[in-house]
DNA sequence: CACTCATGTACAC
DNA sequence: TGTACCTGAGTGG
């Protein structure tokens, strides 16, 4: 799940348990052990989500960067005294509630100026009211990468993953292969239009949803590992374009020029 | 039941 | 460039 839909989603709900609570923190697993340390009964003061990345912020002034990866998962048990279960990372826990965090790609204390150093790089995110998309798109225009690339690139837009990214280029009409300079202007505004409606109504509801709903066979996605495309019903291709497999449909999704 | 693959980085080499 | 993370949905036997 974790497009940075999942993380904003996230943040709220830890936002809503943890924070002006004291909170209690350990790692049963043991690999965060010295960090969990240093923030145990510490108040938590701030809860934000930026693209994929979650940061809790502490009364003390400590931070705690949290990104889940492909597989990380950060669950709610509602009674904070319940026994860990499997690996669990980090488990923050307060008089209500308590939270258990598994397999996360990165899980740190780190200071403001990684803090700083991190937003520096990543793009604006959609899903963030003071987002200001206009250098990135520019940056798109002017790029000879593939569109399908650049939507995945956290430096120029931050959150999409790999479903937003092909169910956008669907719903643009664009093949993943064409050329970042090849994209029109109306084509980037409405791609950013996209990420930012798309992605909201993902964190509201919890999982992505692109497909108009009710639909009558439960799709819920246009192309992103679908057999069939949503809109014209023919054959979905697959390919790996950079590091990740694309899906996209040939015939609603020509590829153009240069 | 065993096995593969996945919504993604981070880091070792 | 390859591996770690070590979950969980889906598939196949």
């Amino acid at each position: 799940m974790p497009e940075g839909h999942s993380l904003h989603r996230l943040a709220r709900r830890l936002r809503r348990d943890l924070v002006g609570r004291p909170t209690r923190a350990w790692s049963p697993q043991g690999r965060f052990a010295e960090g969990a340390a240093e923030i145990d009964g510490d108040v938590a003061a701030s809860s934000d989500a930026y693209g994929k990345h979650l940061v809790l912020g502490y009364e003390s002034g400590r931070l705690l960067h949290v990104h889940l990866g492909l597989f990380g998962k950060m669950g709610r048990r509602r009674d904070p005294s319940a026994e860990p279960r499997g690996a669990v990372r980090l488990r923050l826990a307060t008089d209500r509630s308590a939270w258990d965090l598994r397999g996360p790609t990165a899980c740190h204390l780190i200071t403001p100026g990684d803090l700083d150093r991190l937003l520096g790089r990543l793009g604006p995110d959609p899903l963030r009211p003071d987002a200001y998309p206009t250098p990135a798109l520019a940056r798109i225009a002017r790029s000879r990468r593939t569109i399908g690339e650049l939507l995945l690139d956290q430096s120029i837009i931050a959150g999409i993953g790999n479903v937003y990214r092909c169910e956008i280029l669907h719903l643009v009409g664009m093949a993943p292969q064409t050329p970042g300079r090849a994209t029109g202007e109306h084509e980037r505004a409405r791609m950013w239009d996209l990420a930012v409606s798309l992605m909201a109504e993902g964190a509201s509801a919890g999982r992505i949803v692109t497909f108009p709903q009710p639909s009558t066979d439960g799709r819920r996605l246009y192309v992103y590992r679908q057999e069939t495309c949503g809109s014209c019903g023919g054959p979905v291709t697959r390919a790996a374009l950079g590091a990740r497999p694309a899906h996209w449909c040939p015939r609603c999704q020509p590829e153009e020029g240069p």
